[in-house]
DNA sequence: CTCCATTAGAGACGCACCGTCTCTTAAAAT
DNA sequence: ATTTTAAGAGACGGTGCGTCTCTAATGGAG
């Protein structure tokens, strides 16, 4: 809360606009949030958010990550090789929960340049997780196919945006069980 | 062309519509499609688009169905489960070259309860596939998990919408060879 | 402690396009 | 020949964009 007359700045402003926009999102969805409106929610102007982003898109992509923080600061790590990849799916899937299927497909077309970071990040998690395995001899090896490497976080991407399906857990020990492990314990 | 003074009706003034909406997609984008500029280039009014479909999307949709045909009409078969695979996916792969990225992110947004119909249809081509295979007892059996079934279909699509790198034969190849022939032929 | 550069807060502005509506008149139906 | 349908054209109110302008609060420099 903020008292009247005074006026924020810098970061604690910043953040403020941040959480403004997160209660939007929430309450109206990607597609009918408008600067407008977030401005409006944050007791602000429009000119303070373009000022700080270029557009609808970054600026909610910036309200996501300073919501639920990075995937790649909490890799799991618990001791098996299908409970690892397991856990990383679990928090794609609860994260893609929490902002709804809305917000998924509007943010993808409006994204641009955006659109492959996530797909770099999620190889990042994978590389650590099998490198792990490959330590505890679990697999012959860490040094796959890139298309291999990602195959579980692009299947389960390939759900939640562009299938209409529900991702349960079931999902996810399908897309573990029966296409990664055997693909990779296979490989020598 | 049309004569000054005659007016267009029914399924003629249809197709023109779809013509002019494939060349204004090809002209401008998906983004910057707007029903007033298609409207103008098929020199009628927006009633008349509105008359027929609910808004962009189907309207865009129909379109590209008008101009390349369905792919479930014509389900490859070469003779083998590889080519066939290899050739349902350049299928894939050559619209979306023709579209052009911006479209096929764009109408991805839009497309709201149309998004799965592209997943059923490949589901129902690789069937087709699968079992002609099983016929000549390249794989034991036709039967497999849905979501090995759609499995080279889906990481395509993910590729094409979700990745920014470009599709090439040798990403195809790779989908086929690395992921999709190890899983179905050890399978049973 | 005072002055100054910065920028928050507020809203007006022109613009583009949406989706609806009206009106006239051509073309088909009978 | 008359009636019904719907095409062609554009006006309309509405919404939200992104820009611009103005003022006054704020934090830093001296």
């Amino acid at each position: 809360m903020v008292e009247e007359g005074t006026r924020r700045r810098g970061a604690a402003l910043e953040a403020d606009i941040l959480d403004a926009t997160w209660a939007e999102l929430m309450a109206v969805g990607y597609a009918r949030l408008t600067m407008e409106g977030v401005a409006a929610r944050a007791r602000t102007g429009k000119q303070v958010l373009y000022r700080r982003w270029r557009n609808r898109a970054d600026l909610v992509i910036a309200a996501i990550r300073h919501h639920s923080g990075a995937i790649a600061d909490r890799v799991p790590d618990t001791g098996s090789l299908r409970g690892d990849v397991l856990a990383v799916l679990r928090l794609m899937a609860e994260r893609q929960r929490e902002l709804g299927p809305d917000v998924v497909h509007g943010l993808m077309a409006e994204a641009g340049d955006r659109k492959s970071e996530a797909v770099e990040i999620m190889h990042g998690v994978m590389t650590t997780v099998l490198e792990r395995a490959a330590e505890r001899g679990e697999v012959p090896t860490a040094d796959l196919p890139e298309r291999i490497v990602t195959l579980p976080a692009d299947l389960l991407r390939h759900e939640i945006v562009l299938s209409d399906r529900l991702v349960t857990e079931a999902t996810l020990e399908e897309i573990v069980d029966d296409v990664f492990l055997p693909l990779v314990t296979g490989h020598g």
